[in-house]
DNA sequence: GGTTAATAGTTACCCTAGTTAATTATTGGA
DNA sequence: TCCAATAATTAACTAGGGTAACTATTAACC
Protein backbone atom coordinates (compact mmCIF):
# COMPACT_ATOMS: atom_id res chain seq x y z
CA UNK A 1 0.00 0.00 0.00
CA UNK A 2 2.00 2.98 -1.58
CA UNK A 3 1.51 5.92 0.49
CA UNK A 4 0.37 4.39 3.88
CA UNK A 5 3.07 5.36 5.85
CA UNK A 6 3.66 8.89 4.61
CA UNK A 7 0.12 9.95 5.18
CA UNK A 8 0.29 8.35 8.68
CA UNK A 9 3.20 10.41 9.33
CA UNK A 10 1.94 14.08 7.32
CA UNK A 11 -1.07 13.72 9.74
CA UNK A 12 1.10 13.37 12.96
CA UNK A 13 1.90 17.33 13.20
CA UNK A 14 -1.40 18.71 13.00
CA UNK A 15 -3.27 16.22 14.83
CA UNK A 16 -0.76 16.79 17.81
CA UNK A 17 -0.97 20.68 17.30
CA UNK A 18 -5.08 20.53 17.71
CA UNK A 19 -4.38 18.59 20.82
CA UNK A 20 -2.18 20.56 22.74
CA UNK A 21 -4.28 23.51 21.68
CA UNK A 22 -7.24 22.05 23.69
CA UNK A 23 -4.73 20.91 26.62
CA UNK A 24 -3.19 24.24 26.89
CA UNK A 25 -5.80 25.55 28.37
CA UNK A 26 -5.08 23.17 31.61
CA UNK A 27 -1.21 23.95 31.46
CA UNK A 28 -1.25 20.87 29.82
CA UNK A 29 0.58 19.21 26.84
CA UNK A 30 -0.17 15.71 25.05
CA UNK A 31 3.11 14.37 26.80
CA UNK A 32 1.68 15.05 29.96
CA UNK A 33 -1.86 14.03 29.14
CA UNK A 34 -0.34 10.54 28.47
CA UNK A 35 0.99 9.94 32.03
CA UNK A 36 -2.64 11.15 33.38
CA UNK A 37 -4.00 8.47 31.48
CA UNK A 38 -1.60 5.81 31.88
CA UNK A 39 -2.28 6.17 35.84
CA UNK A 40 -6.01 6.69 35.38
CA UNK A 41 -5.85 3.66 33.61
CA UNK A 42 -3.37 1.59 35.68
CA UNK A 43 -4.33 3.35 39.42
CA UNK A 44 -0.99 3.25 40.36
CA UNK A 45 2.60 2.91 38.69
CA UNK A 46 6.35 3.53 38.53
CA UNK A 47 8.04 5.74 36.69
CA UNK A 48 9.76 2.67 34.91
CA UNK A 49 6.44 1.36 34.07
CA UNK A 50 5.31 4.58 32.19
CA UNK A 51 8.94 4.84 30.47
CA UNK A 52 8.02 0.94 29.32
CA UNK A 53 4.31 1.74 27.95
CA UNK A 54 5.16 4.80 25.96
CA UNK A 55 8.77 3.97 25.29
CA UNK A 56 10.13 7.13 26.00
CA UNK A 57 13.51 7.40 28.45
CA UNK A 58 13.46 7.65 31.85
CA UNK A 59 14.45 11.15 32.43
CA UNK A 60 11.75 12.39 30.19
CA UNK A 61 9.49 10.72 32.90
CA UNK A 62 11.44 12.16 35.29
CA UNK A 63 10.63 15.73 34.12
CA UNK A 64 6.73 14.60 32.87
CA UNK A 65 6.02 13.67 36.62
CA UNK A 66 7.72 16.19 38.10
CA UNK A 67 5.63 18.94 36.20
CA UNK A 68 2.60 17.42 36.53
CA UNK A 69 3.49 17.06 40.60
CA UNK A 70 4.14 20.81 40.50
CA UNK A 71 0.45 21.17 38.93
CA UNK A 72 -0.99 19.09 42.09
CA UNK A 73 -2.33 16.67 39.63
CA UNK A 74 -0.38 13.63 40.44
CA UNK A 75 1.53 12.43 43.78
CA UNK A 76 3.79 9.74 45.48
CA UNK A 77 1.44 7.24 47.68
CA UNK A 78 3.74 6.05 50.09
CA UNK A 79 5.71 2.46 49.41
CA UNK A 80 7.87 -0.34 51.01
CA UNK A 81 10.38 -0.25 48.02
CA UNK A 82 12.00 3.27 48.80
CA UNK A 83 13.97 2.34 45.55
CA UNK A 84 11.05 3.00 43.17
CA UNK A 85 8.46 6.03 43.62
CA UNK A 86 4.73 5.04 43.27
CA UNK A 87 2.35 7.65 41.46
CA UNK A 88 -1.06 8.08 41.44
CA UNK A 89 -3.91 10.89 39.96
CA UNK A 90 -5.01 12.78 42.79
CA UNK A 91 -8.55 14.07 43.23
CA UNK A 92 -7.80 17.37 41.04
CA UNK A 93 -5.78 14.81 39.09
CA UNK A 94 -8.90 12.95 38.70
CA UNK A 95 -10.98 16.30 38.14
CA UNK A 96 -9.12 17.23 34.89
CA UNK A 97 -9.24 14.01 33.87
CA UNK A 98 -12.74 14.12 33.41
CA UNK A 99 -12.69 17.10 31.88
CA UNK A 100 -10.19 16.77 29.11
CA UNK A 101 -11.55 13.53 28.36
CA UNK A 102 -14.77 14.68 27.38
CA UNK A 103 -13.32 17.51 25.30
CA UNK A 104 -10.60 15.12 23.84
CA UNK A 105 -13.75 12.92 22.93
CA UNK A 106 -15.54 15.10 21.66
CA UNK A 107 -12.52 16.20 19.65
CA UNK A 108 -12.08 13.18 18.30
CA UNK A 109 -15.40 12.70 16.90
CA UNK A 110 -15.15 15.49 15.14
CA UNK A 111 -11.97 14.28 13.16
CA UNK A 112 -13.61 11.27 12.81
CA UNK A 113 -16.82 12.59 11.43
CA UNK A 114 -18.00 10.98 8.44
CA UNK A 115 -16.40 7.84 9.19
CA UNK A 116 -18.00 4.23 10.19
CA UNK A 117 -17.51 2.38 13.56
CA UNK A 118 -16.27 -0.62 10.87
CA UNK A 119 -13.82 1.55 9.42
CA UNK A 120 -12.67 3.02 12.33
CA UNK A 121 -12.47 -0.51 14.02
CA UNK A 122 -10.14 -1.73 10.52
CA UNK A 123 -7.90 1.31 11.60
CA UNK A 124 -7.42 0.28 15.39
CA UNK A 125 -6.54 -3.19 14.15
CA UNK A 126 -3.94 -2.16 11.67
CA UNK A 127 -2.20 0.16 14.25
CA UNK A 128 -2.75 -2.53 16.89
CA UNK A 129 -0.62 -5.07 14.62
CA UNK A 130 2.01 -2.86 12.96
CA UNK A 131 2.82 -2.16 16.80
CA UNK A 132 4.35 -5.16 17.24
CA UNK A 133 6.42 -4.92 13.96
CA UNK A 134 7.93 -1.47 14.70
CA UNK B 1 -13.85 3.88 18.60
CA UNK B 2 -12.13 4.57 21.75
CA UNK B 3 -8.44 4.21 21.98
CA UNK B 4 -8.05 4.55 17.94
CA UNK B 5 -6.12 8.53 18.50
CA UNK B 6 -4.42 7.14 21.42
CA UNK B 7 -2.46 4.07 19.82
CA UNK B 8 -1.83 6.16 16.51
CA UNK B 9 -0.20 8.49 18.76
CA UNK B 10 1.66 6.00 20.87
CA UNK B 11 3.25 4.49 17.57
CA UNK B 12 4.18 7.03 15.88
CA UNK B 13 7.55 7.57 17.77
CA UNK B 14 8.90 4.11 17.90
CA UNK B 15 8.02 4.42 13.96
CA UNK B 16 10.20 7.35 13.82
CA UNK B 17 13.03 5.84 15.53
CA UNK B 18 12.91 3.41 12.84
CA UNK B 19 12.88 5.24 9.82
CA UNK B 20 15.37 8.00 11.35
CA UNK B 21 17.91 4.62 11.98
CA UNK B 22 17.55 3.93 8.46
CA UNK B 23 18.30 7.44 6.92
CA UNK B 24 20.96 8.34 9.43
CA UNK B 25 23.00 5.81 7.22
CA UNK B 26 23.10 8.32 4.60
CA UNK B 27 23.20 11.42 6.86
CA UNK B 28 19.69 11.88 6.69
CA UNK B 29 16.32 12.57 9.02
CA UNK B 30 12.67 11.81 8.19
CA UNK B 31 12.24 15.64 8.00
CA UNK B 32 15.00 15.79 5.22
CA UNK B 33 13.57 12.87 3.32
CA UNK B 34 9.77 14.51 3.45
CA UNK B 35 11.87 17.44 1.32
CA UNK B 36 13.43 14.97 -1.55
CA UNK B 37 10.35 12.87 -1.44
CA UNK B 38 7.89 16.14 -2.06
CA UNK B 39 10.63 17.46 -4.77
CA UNK B 40 10.74 14.03 -6.30
CA UNK B 41 6.96 13.84 -7.05
CA UNK B 42 6.43 17.41 -8.07
CA UNK B 43 9.75 17.85 -10.04
CA UNK B 44 10.66 21.40 -8.40
CA UNK B 45 9.00 23.74 -6.09
CA UNK B 46 9.17 26.87 -3.93
CA UNK B 47 10.20 26.46 -0.13
CA UNK B 48 6.60 27.68 0.45
CA UNK B 49 5.00 24.80 -1.26
CA UNK B 50 6.71 22.39 0.76
CA UNK B 51 5.88 24.46 3.67
CA UNK B 52 2.25 24.31 2.47
CA UNK B 53 2.29 20.75 1.99
CA UNK B 54 3.58 19.55 5.03
CA UNK B 55 2.23 22.28 7.39
CA UNK B 56 5.47 23.27 8.80
CA UNK B 57 6.59 27.15 8.99
CA UNK B 58 8.53 28.35 6.38
CA UNK B 59 12.19 29.02 8.60
CA UNK B 60 12.09 25.32 9.46
CA UNK B 61 11.78 24.41 5.88
CA UNK B 62 14.93 27.08 4.97
CA UNK B 63 16.69 24.89 7.35
CA UNK B 64 15.77 21.28 5.87
CA UNK B 65 16.45 23.40 2.25
CA UNK B 66 20.33 24.86 3.56
CA UNK B 67 20.93 21.33 5.28
CA UNK B 68 19.98 19.30 1.85
CA UNK B 69 22.05 21.59 -0.87
CA UNK B 70 24.88 21.30 1.79
CA UNK B 71 24.44 17.20 1.58
CA UNK B 72 24.73 17.90 -2.71
CA UNK B 73 21.15 16.15 -3.13
CA UNK B 74 19.24 19.69 -3.63
CA UNK B 75 19.71 22.38 -6.27
CA UNK B 76 18.49 25.84 -7.14
CA UNK B 77 17.02 26.22 -10.85
CA UNK B 78 17.64 29.86 -12.31
CA UNK B 79 14.09 31.23 -12.32
CA UNK B 80 12.89 34.75 -13.16
CA UNK B 81 11.49 35.41 -10.58
CA UNK B 82 14.50 36.54 -7.90
CA UNK B 83 11.70 36.55 -5.04
CA UNK B 84 11.28 32.62 -4.89
CA UNK B 85 13.81 29.99 -4.77
CA UNK B 86 13.06 26.96 -6.95
CA UNK B 87 14.71 23.94 -6.08
CA UNK B 88 14.94 20.57 -7.69
CA UNK B 89 16.87 16.96 -6.59
CA UNK B 90 20.65 16.69 -7.96
CA UNK B 91 21.62 13.76 -9.90
CA UNK B 92 23.34 12.23 -6.43
CA UNK B 93 19.70 13.18 -4.90
CA UNK B 94 17.65 11.23 -7.23
CA UNK B 95 20.25 8.72 -6.36
CA UNK B 96 20.19 8.69 -2.58
CA UNK B 97 16.46 8.97 -3.44
CA UNK B 98 16.32 5.45 -5.06
CA UNK B 99 18.15 4.23 -2.43
CA UNK B 100 16.47 4.74 0.38
CA UNK B 101 13.04 4.61 -1.14
CA UNK B 102 13.94 0.39 -1.64
CA UNK B 103 14.76 0.29 1.81
CA UNK B 104 11.76 2.22 3.60
CA UNK B 105 9.72 0.11 1.38
CA UNK B 106 10.83 -3.08 2.62
CA UNK B 107 10.84 -1.50 5.99
CA UNK B 108 7.24 -0.90 5.33
CA UNK B 109 6.49 -4.32 4.08
CA UNK B 110 7.99 -5.31 7.55
CA UNK B 111 6.19 -3.22 9.34
CA UNK B 112 2.82 -4.11 7.62
CA UNK B 113 3.50 -8.14 8.08
CA UNK B 114 0.46 -10.26 8.24
CA UNK B 115 -2.12 -7.27 7.43
CA UNK B 116 -4.02 -8.14 3.99
CA UNK B 117 -4.31 -5.36 1.41
CA UNK B 118 -7.62 -4.48 1.98
CA UNK B 119 -6.75 -3.53 5.70
CA UNK B 120 -4.06 -1.16 4.84
CA UNK B 121 -6.47 0.07 1.88
CA UNK B 122 -8.85 1.13 4.82
CA UNK B 123 -6.17 2.50 7.13
CA UNK B 124 -4.96 4.78 3.97
CA UNK B 125 -8.78 5.90 3.66
CA UNK B 126 -8.97 6.80 6.96
CA UNK B 127 -5.77 8.87 7.36
CA UNK B 128 -6.70 10.50 3.93
CA UNK B 129 -10.53 11.11 5.51
CA UNK B 130 -9.18 12.63 8.90
CA UNK B 131 -6.78 14.84 7.55
CA UNK B 132 -9.76 17.06 6.02
CA UNK B 133 -11.43 17.34 10.01
CA UNK B 134 -8.29 18.31 11.67
C1' DG C 1 25.62 -12.62 55.97
C1' DG C 2 28.34 -9.93 53.15
C1' DT C 3 29.70 -8.76 48.64
C1' DT C 4 28.21 -7.95 43.98
C1' DA C 5 24.97 -7.06 40.33
C1' DA C 6 20.84 -5.08 38.88
C1' DT C 7 17.31 -1.60 39.18
C1' DA C 8 14.78 3.10 40.00
C1' DG C 9 15.26 7.50 39.81
C1' DT C 10 17.82 11.77 39.01
C1' DT C 11 21.07 15.27 37.14
C1' DA C 12 23.66 17.52 33.63
C1' DC C 13 24.32 18.35 29.07
C1' DC C 14 23.21 18.14 24.35
C1' DC C 15 20.31 17.44 20.06
C1' DT C 16 16.41 17.77 16.84
C1' DA C 17 13.13 20.33 15.15
C1' DG C 18 9.76 23.19 15.69
C1' DT C 19 7.74 28.32 16.61
C1' DT C 20 7.19 33.53 16.47
C1' DA C 21 8.70 38.11 15.32
C1' DA C 22 11.23 41.02 12.72
C1' DT C 23 13.91 41.99 8.42
C1' DT C 24 15.25 42.12 3.46
C1' DA C 25 14.32 41.77 -1.24
C1' DT C 26 11.25 41.41 -4.81
C1' DT C 27 6.96 41.47 -7.18
C1' DG C 28 2.27 42.78 -8.46
C1' DG C 29 -1.66 45.79 -8.19
C1' DA C 30 -4.14 50.41 -7.45
C1' DT D 1 4.88 55.33 -9.09
C1' DC D 2 3.93 53.85 -4.70
C1' DC D 3 2.13 50.58 -1.53
C1' DA D 4 0.76 46.03 -0.16
C1' DA D 5 1.66 41.33 -0.44
C1' DT D 6 4.87 37.61 -0.86
C1' DA D 7 9.35 34.59 -0.49
C1' DA D 8 13.01 33.78 2.04
C1' DT D 9 15.94 34.55 5.89
C1' DT D 10 17.75 35.57 10.62
C1' DA D 11 17.57 35.59 15.54
C1' DA D 12 15.90 34.11 19.68
C1' DC D 13 13.18 30.91 22.03
C1' DT D 14 10.63 26.45 23.30
C1' DA D 15 9.22 21.56 23.74
C1' DG D 16 10.64 17.36 24.25
C1' DG D 17 13.63 13.70 23.88
C1' DG D 18 18.29 11.24 24.23
C1' DT D 19 22.81 9.66 26.40
C1' DA D 20 26.09 9.26 30.10
C1' DA D 21 27.14 9.37 34.62
C1' DC D 22 25.66 9.21 39.34
C1' DT D 23 23.11 7.92 43.86
C1' DA D 24 20.41 5.00 46.50
C1' DT D 25 18.30 0.86 47.19
C1' DT D 26 17.17 -3.89 46.50
C1' DA D 27 17.96 -8.61 44.95
C1' DA D 28 20.96 -12.40 44.08
C1' DC D 29 24.58 -15.36 44.87
C1' DC D 30 28.41 -17.70 47.12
Amino acid sequence: MEGLFRQYIRIYRPLMKSLNELLEKYQLSYSLWQVIVYLKDEGTSTLVDISNYYQVEKPSITRRVHRLQELGLIEEVPSANRREKIMELTAEGKRIYQICREEITALEHHISKGLSEEEQQTAFQFLMKIQDNI
